[in-house]
DNA sequence: CTGTGTGAAGGAGTTCACAGCG
DNA sequence: CGCTGTGAACTCCTTCACACAG
């Protein structure tokens, strides 16, 4: 893959293109332009058309994208190729969901585990896999050599369940926890906080803010 | 408030600073420095100072802000001065995370209801409030003016959820369905997608990538 | 002399416009 | 002729550098 450097943002659409390729494949589409692609998506077909620029030309002038093609090289960029296995730590209702959620409806993710430290939530099934006690942690991350993981822990415990995923072998995590995870250079950590994504709403939520909206609304996607 | 357009990115950490003026008032900080709070969040200070420019200038100079003052000032800023009332549709797993955690964590947003579909979801209880069925929405939000809506329901209802949301006056909608959803100018819908979260994350996972990572990561929250 | 507030410079990301290929 | 691929223009956001107030 010969990389140049791709904005954040690039990297946050591409799932989001992958998604509508696999409706399409499904619904026995072959052919999809950039224009349809925009309708889709929201994005704009030039802002498409460029975000796969940077990986390579996928295209075939005057007639669009091959929708199955395309999907291998997303999955390719992305690195969803192979079924990634990840773990998640944390089994309160938010880790359960996000469990239930990603086994069920996220094709290209295997859910090796979920750990929790309370003794009472241990050993809960959740569809069909069992809550481990955080004690098997290094074990079942080492013996996979799994990459990627969720938290979804109290605040309190975020830094310190960062340092021993990262001291595991961890490279890539998702934190939901309300704050800043002081964490090595070459692990990168996500952060999703949903109290701030609603407060941050509220700001839109009156008239007043109206106009701001209009102006920003085109990339509201996320 | 003498609104001029404010930049998206800046609305979403506003929460973020709020969030960490709480803190420093709990633990009795009374000034706090642009230096500081860029420790705290992991934004530069330059950043800090010109995103509250575009509010006013709350600082006092060669001191630093009021941490009290300034976060009466951001409760204003994003319209949280007054609790917020809020509906969340869905009370699947994930919409009984989201209404719980922000019951006990999400000092200023009140939860008003939350409503289900499926009779046997109708009447359970998340903390205190008991779950409503849909056939309710109209009336209590209409009878509370309510104007901001959370939808955790499956992608096949969302659309026609956010239709009827709209037609009862709610204005700011936070979408957990990996759908686009249609809506008119001035509603507001915000998507957070968790399996793109997730997906996203995982470009991030592969040790090739890691020049892109250092490059970006300044600005790494959400 | 410290730390805010801000114009100016710089960088990142999006849109425009069109050349080029099927 | 249609739609991709892409330099160039533009817009938006961040960083720099410093004037200014306490």
């Amino acid at each position: 893959m010969p990389h140049r450097l791709v904005p954040k943002l690039v990297i946050k659409r591409l799932p989001i293109y992958l998604r509508i390729l696999d409706q399409l494949i499904r619904r026995e589409v072959d052919i999809i332009s950039s224009r349809e692609l925009s309708n889709e998506t929201g994005f704009t077909a030039e802002q498409i058309r460029k975000d796969l620029a940077y990986f390579g030309a996928f295209g075939t002038r005057g007639t669009g994208y091959n929708t199955m093609f395309l999907r291998e090289k997303l999955l390719k960029i992305i690195g969803l190729d192979n079924k990634t296995n990840a773990v998640i730590v944390g089994a309160g209702h938010l880790g359960i969901a996000f469990t239930g959620y990603t086994i069920t409806n996220n094709l290209y993710v295997n859910v090796v585990a979920v750990f929790d430290s309370e003794p009472y939530v241990v050993g809960k099934k959740i569809i069909n896999l069992e809550v481990l006690p955080v004690s098997e942690m290094e074990k079942v991350i080492k013996e996979n050599s799994i990459k990627v993981a969720v938290i979804s822990v109290p605040l309190s415990q975020a830094q310190t369940v960062v340092n021993n995923l990262v001291e595991y072998g961890i490279t890539a995590i998702l934190n939901f926890a309300p704050v800043k995870i002081n964490s090595p250079e070459d692990v990168y950590v996500h952060n999703v906080d949903l109290t701030n994504e609603l407060q941050s709403l509220i700001y839109y939520s009156s008239a007043e803010n109206e106009r701001h909206m209009r102006l920003n609304q085109k990339s509201s996607e996320q």
